[in-house]
RNA sequence: GUGGGUGUGGCCUAAUGGUUAAGGCACCUGGUUGUGGCCCAGGAGAUUGUGGGUUCGAAUCCCACCACUCACCCCA
């Protein structure tokens, strides 16, 4: 037999880690129901076409990261690499444009992207999504950074920069790459190889090349905030109004772009440090053309997406304490067919009555069961023996207290109901 | 897609070309009738990532592949 391996980029949230996980999802839950989004659960894949006309043919997620199929029935179909796409896709589909305006709406889960693994990258990941749809509002960018922002401070992190730049609209911005372009076509033998590709395929991102030899380049390029149209300065300008009117700090990155060609306006990243070269623990934006793009009513969106591993991997670096996870606080252990008996009937009951136990199984001796209970940490261990079972009794052990006790059996429900939580 | 590092029981590590691959953690069983943590004794658990090659002899040297890992690229 072959010894199975999980997938290349992929990993097993094994139990000592759901802890962390748990704490994460609740904490983004409960902030995004406390700001009004709802939760909205969407395909796992969709229709290939969905993801190449919402994030771009052109950008390197579509290019060369799909995990694209064609199903029985020989359609092309793609495991979903972010939620946006498919969200709007639902919000189109069912015509939540009539429900009232803007709909905001929040998604958890995994998202997959074929890609080389290193520290804080994966082929599977997971994704908490925030979007509000139908308005353009700045102060809707403002509360999902907002949002995001409390998040990450709610799990207690440190050392957070917050990332904003706007990268126009499809007005303003095609007039700034021409300057952009014209700007390194007098700079290009300055610059990296890889910058003089982008200089071709993705000049925006010349900005964002990390090459020492790059940086002076980058460094006096002309920053885009100086060609927005009077819309999308206005826009900025409001948000940023919002951002100090909230105390809210942020670093302002005019070299800040995204790798999706939907976002129009405001962009931004969060980053963390001590986790490697892929700081950015959620990156997010507004996207004002993506639903006609996908054959909608144009409706202007922002949304964010949190990658759930990134951080927690910033909680093991900065040694953020999580709550242990609820497990039963009762040990049954048993000797004899009758105590066995006795223990399967016990453990029936009290779980009915929302007492959490831990059944010892097989034929072992007592020494053995008392070892288990106590690596199981309960506080208590009930002991079903021949001779409290003759007299109706169960003896109770307070592990951490070390004393013990005779409780009659049909009292021993409400005993532990009084003492116990699960 | 490109480059660097690393692969020895579940985990950590030893064995520097020479018997049957050693130890720690964890796991299981005992240490006088039915009692946990500490201690003691014992047990189970490995075709040394896979496949080739060199050699009388390979965990060890060489090659290929695979995986993990870090970085580029890109992104969460």
């Amino acid at each position: 037999m072959p010894r199975f391996q999980r997938p290349t980029g992929t990993m097993d949230i094994l139990p000592e880690d759901q802890p962390y996980w748990e704490y994460v999802r609740s904490l983004a839950v409960r902030l995004a129901r406390q700001a009004g989004f709802e939760r909205i659960d969407v395909p796992i894949f969709e229709t290939t076409d969905l993801f190449a006309r919402g994030i771009g043919t052109a950008t390197d997620v579509v290019e060369k990261e799909m995990y694209t199929f064609e199903d029985k029935g020989g359609e092309s179909l793609t495991l979903r690499p972010e939620f946006t796409a498919g969200v709007v896709r639902a919000y189109i589909e069912h015509g939540m444009h009539v429900r009232p305006q803007p709909v905001k709406l929040y998604s958890l889960g995994p998202v997959f992207r074929y890609d080389r693994p290193q520290a804080g990258r994966y082929r599977q990941f997971h994704q908490f999504n925030l979007e509000i749809l139908g308005t353009q509002d700045p102060a809707a960018d403002l509360e999902v950074m907002v949002l995001i922002w409390d998040l990450y401070a709610g799990l207690g992190f440190r050392d957070l920069s917050f990332q904003l730049n706007s990268t126009g609209c499809p007005r303003c911005r095609p007039g700034y790459v021409e300057v952009l372009r014209a700007y390194y076509r007098q700079h290009l033998d300055e610059v990296c190889d890889d910058c003089r590709r982008r200089f071709q395929t993705s000049p925006l991102r010349l900005l964002d090349c990390k090459a020492e030899l790059c940086q002076p380049v980058i460094a006096a390029a002309p920053p885009i905030g100086d060609h927005l149209c009077g819309e999308c300065a206005d826009h900025f300008a409001e948000l940023r109004a919002y951002l100090d009117l909230l105390g809210r700090p942020y670093t302002l990155n005019h070299r800040l772009v995204r790798g999706l060609d939907y976002y129009t306006k405001t962009v931004f990243e969060v980053w963390a440090a001590g986790i490697g070269a892929q700081a950015a623990v959620c990156g997010g934006g507004r996207y004002d053309g993506l639903a006609e793009a996908l054959g909608g009513p144009p409706t202007p969106g922002v949304g964010v997406a949190a990658g759930i591993e990134r951080i927690v991997l910033v909680m093991k670096a900065q040694e953020i304490e999580v709550p242990s996870l609820p497990a039963p606080s009762v040990f049954l252990a048993y000797l004899g067919r009758k105590g066995r008996r006795e223990a399967v009937r016990l453990a029936d009951c009290l779980r009915r009555a929302g007492v959490g136990v831990w059944q010892a199984f097989d034929e072992r001796g007592l020494k053995s069961q008392m070892r288990e209970a106590n690596r199981r940490g309960v506080r208590y261990a009930v002991i079903l023996g021949e001779d409290e079972l003759a007299r109706e009794m169960a003896t109770v052990r307070d592990m951490e207290a070390g004393d013990q006790t005779e409780v009659p059996l049909g009292e021993l429900t409400a005993w532990f109901q009084a003492r116990t939580i699960l």
